[in-house]
DNA sequence: TTGTACGCGTTATCAT
DNA sequence: ATGATAACGCGTACAA
């Protein structure tokens, strides 16, 4: 019934009363083999049920197929469209994603990214630009070809395919203050070890500085990325140092946790507190038309690094960083500061 | 600067002064070294940047230490958590996840199950029930160790993780019916090729046809997995076959949509329709506290099935089925059907 | 404790 | 168009 050992390439050259070298030929390069011959190995390799030896045949091509992807916690909802784009697209062309992640720690990002390496990855796709320098070094020894996803990379050094985090957030803000907002409040993610937390961050203040005012320590929140982790910080804020009529949310999750606890205190949104932030999963527009926010197109990023990825791959040069168009979404009834 | 080729562990050897033979077991095996040449050997690794080429590994050893899984859609966010905890609990063991997706179909699931197969992985977790027979003859031929999570095999064929969908279907139901409800609607997710939203429906009749009640065709309507489409899906069974007072939606994710529209249409929720469903993702309690759900530990199957996994390329015996429990989360405001 | 030598299954180079 | 054979880099008998 089940046989114990899989069929080998030799066994099917032996059964189709060919060469190994011959049988390789007809199932990889079949036009250097007569027609004939090559529906024969087929055949024999059908009937055999013979499956290639992914090993083998790396170490003979020092190719693997394969591309690595080092995420931060993929229960994140943020990354799982990425992760999606990235699986769906490489397998179309022949590749295969071997997928890592790790607690948003340094070391345990380093660790994942030699795990993958060491799986001899033919490409390394990583997020955003926070990485410890042993990482950048182990990548340029190891020679991988490698991009950051999410971010830009302000220096130029690293290939990269993302938004511009900062400049995304001012424009928000921006867009909040000229409807009269003036007491703002934050509810980030951990910005350590997070470029995108940070810069988003640094946004809101930037753009308030502009209009010379200042962001207040006890009206900043970091937290997890999660929706009760959201309300938490929300309660907090409400708590530690209330009178806030705009509430910007380092993403839609986030958010959605403030919402909640608005709905539960009977808060009007946004007559009594406007929230915006980053969509970054493309729930904010499914729960509430009351948000303003820019939305991260994670999907998109994923095929872009794809693209990217697989055109390097082939030869191809591909512009050292990429920006996928990040949209600023205004709902109609985003909210002007009560009077 | 970059040096163009890795070096191999043949250069190791050579540096450090020992044999090939002397330099792999002082990495791989380093009880079997003396101290002295052990840390050497080691020094020289580190000095080099030695990565190890985990096809010639593989090759040798006839492992990959790598594991394989096929999901449906990944930006699915129901299976997000076992990614993760797949993804996590296998690295701490030294394994790596090899992702791969597909669109609900046979094909595309059988092909990347292949692609799988022949990238040496040791071991292989599938979603659910439903699979293509020639995907069961591959995974007998190819000898690969596999389960199938999310579902239990009513044959007792397949090893298996996962909960009793129809059971857990028929106990919210009863639910519902204990509170008065005769009026029955369902969202369902689409039921070819998913044994998960078949099996969640089929529980919904089985538990209506026990009171003597009939599900009407008009009542049911099946769609994508995704807020907006159960959105959508609610608005159509409201056209077509309204005074329904319950509804079972087959996820969190439409619930969320059916609920995102009855706050659009001021219907009181459960005082007019009271939700039910499967909590996949977590968020309906996050939401609202006016649903009742079964909340499908999603990260807790992707734990155990990489437990077992595990224990099995140990060596070890698993049980063949293993049924994760599923709890039944009754909120206090759950909604009596209008008198 | 260490070294030698072979094998893992494929691809690729050279002949034929 | 096909066949023989040498890599690919590592693990592991077996020998020393």
């Amino acid at each position: 019934m089940t046989r114990r050992t899989n069929p080998k390439l030799s066994d099917v050259a032996r059964t189709a009363g060919v060469s190994l070298a011959t049988a390789s030929r007809a199932l990889a390069d079949p036009e250097l083999v007569k027609a004939a011959t090559r529906e024969r190995v087929r055949e024999v390799a059908a009937m055999l049920g013979y499956v290639p030896h992914g090993a083998a045949r790396a170490l003979a091509t020092r190719r693997s197929r394969t591309i690595g992807a080092v995420f931060p916690p993929v229960d994140n909802p943020i990354f799982a469209a990425a992760t999606q784009a990235l699986a769906h697209d490489l397998a179309a062309a022949g590749y295969t994603l071997l997928l890592a992640t790790h607690e948003y720690d340094p070391a345990g990002e380093l660790g994942a990214t030699r795990a993958l390496i060491e799986r001899g990855v033919d490409g390394l796709e990583l997020v955003g630009m926070d990485h410890d320098p042993a990482l950048f070094e182990l990548l340029s020894r190891s020679g991988v070809p490698y991009e950051l996803m999410w971010s830009l990379d302000p220096s130029g050094h690293h290939p990269c395919v993302g938004i511009a985090h900062r400049f995304a957030s001012i424009r928000i803000t921006q867009h909040l203050l000229d409807l009269g907002h003036r007491e703002f409040a934050v509810i980030a993610g951990f910005t350590a070890h997070n470029d995108r937390a940070r810069e988003r961050l640094v946004g809101v203040r930037e753009a308030l500085a502009g209009r010379g005012i200042e962001l207040r320590a006890e009206r900043v929140f970091e937290t997890k990325f999660s929706a009760p982790h959201g309300r938490r910080a929300f309660i907090e804020l409400l708590g530690r140092a209330p009178g806030f009529t705009a509430l910007v949310c380092g993403n839609d999750v986030l958010a959605l946790g403030a919402l909640t606890e608005c709905v539960r205190r009977g808060i009007a949104v946004p007559q009594a507190i406007s929230i915006a932030g980053f969509d970054d999963i493309d729930m904010a527009a499914e729960v509430t038309p009351a948000l303003t926010t820019v939305r991260v197109p994670g999907a998109e990023i994923g095929r872009v690094a794809a693209a990217r990825m697989l055109a390097r791959l082939a030869g191809d040069e591909v512009p050292r960083q990429e920006e996928v168009p990040a949209e600023l979404v205004i709902r109609q009834s985003t909210g002007r500061p009560p009077a």
